[in-house]
DNA sequence: AGTAATCTATCTATCGATAGGTAGACACGT
DNA sequence: ACGTGTCTACCTATCGATAGATAGATTACT
C-alpha cells in the first residue's frame, strides 16, 4: 500500500490475479475496502501487542513490547504502519475511514496509557503516552522514508533509554 | 495539501483562480511542483528553526526551539508537516521528490545532532536525534488525525521532559 | 438447483499533459 | 516616437489514460 488514492482497483486486482470489477464485489466502495484493511491491521496490530505484552510485568517491559510490536510490523512488510500512512493523508480521506484510523490511534494510546504506573502525576502519563505512540509512528515514517531499518532502531532505543 | 495523489491541477488551479494548463506553465510535471513545494517548506522550516534557535545556548533550550518550530507549523495552518505527510506515502511518490523529502529528514536529524553535546556517547547521541525528529514528525501526524492539538503539545512535553 | 464469486464489457468523470493562441509588458534600433 | 520582436502568463480546447463504479453473463461450489 502506497496511499488510499495511489492505489486503485485494477492495481490491487492485478496483483490478485483477478479483475477489478471482482474486487468491487467484496468492497462495492472503495472506502469500504479501506474501512476492512484498518479493521484487520487493528485487530492483527492488537492481538500481536497483546501477545508480547503477555509476560512483560513491568512498565519497561511493557514499553519495549509496545516498540516490538512496531519493530516487527516494520520490518516484515519493509512497509509503513497502514494507519501511519493513512494518517498523514486524514485530511484527504472519507470520513469513517478518517475515525477509524483516528480510532486506532486513541486505541494505541489508551494501551500504553493504562501500562503506565496509576500514580504518575496524571498531566505526564497523558504526555508519556502520547509521547510513545508519536515517537513509533514517526519512526516508522522517517525509516521507510529514508529507507534505513537503523533510523527506526535508534528512535526506539532513545525512547526507551528514557523511560527506563 | 492532502497528499500527493490527492491533489489535481485543476483543484490546485481553482483555489488560484486560473486554469489548470496554467499550472503546467510554471510546473510542466506534477513532480516539479512537488520539488517547489518542498524546496520552498524546507527553507522555510529552517528559517524559522535558526531564528528559533539563534538565542538558545543550552542543549534543553535547542531543543524547545526545535519544538516550537514544528508546533508553530502544526497551528498556523492546522496541517500536517508537508515532508511528514509525502515521507508517508514515500513508496508511492517519483523518485526525486522522494530523495528530497528523504534530504529534508535527513537535514533535521543533522540539525538536532549538532545541537547534542558533542561529547554524548556516539550511539546514544544518534539514538536521541532520531528519537527527537520521529517524536514531533509522529506527533504532528497524530495531532492531525486525532483532530487534537492537545495530543502534539503532550507529546513535546513529554519529549522536553526526557531531555531537561 | 441454487448460491457465491468471478468474468466481460462498458459507463461517466477526472486525471496529467499538450497544442496553439492571445493580451500585455518590456526592450530595441532606427 | 514608432513599429518590431520577445517574453510572460494566462487562455481554450483537446488528448490518451485511468479512475471508481455498474450491469449482466458465466463459472464454480455444495
Amino acid at each position: 500500500m502506497r496511499g488510499y488514492h495511489a492505489v486503485s482497483f485494477r492495481d490491487l486486482a492485478d496483483d490478485l490475479g483477478i479483475k477489478s470489477a471482482s474486487v468491487h464485489y467484496h468492497f462495492p466502495q472503495k472506502e469500504d475496502l479501506g474501512l476492512a484493511l484498518v479493521a484487520r491491521y487493528s485487530e492483527r496490530f492488537f492481538a500481536a501487542l497483546n501477545g508480547h505484552a503477555a509476560k512483560a510485568k513491568s512498565r519497561p517491559e511493557k514499553i519495549k513490547a509496545f516498540c516490538k510490536t512496531y519493530e516487527e510490523a516494520l520490518k516484515s512488510s519493509d512497509k509503513n504502519c497502514l494507519c501511519g500512512m493513512l494518517g498523514a493523508e486524514s485530511r484527504g480521506l472519507p470520513d469513517q475511514l478518517k475515525q477509524a484510523v483516528a480510532a486506532f490511534f486513541d486505541a494505541n494510546i489508551k494501551w500504553i496509557w493504562q501500562a503506565l504506573p496509576a500514580d504518575m502525576e496524571a498531566g505526564q502519563r497523558k504526555a508519556t503516552a502520547a509521547q510513545i505512540v508519536a515517537t513509533l509512528q514517526g519512526a516508522m515514517m522517517l525509516s521507510i522514508s529514508l529507507g534505513s531499518p537503523k533510523t527506526f532502531e535508534n528512535a526506539a532505543k532513545g525512547l526507551i533509554a528514557s523511560h527506563a
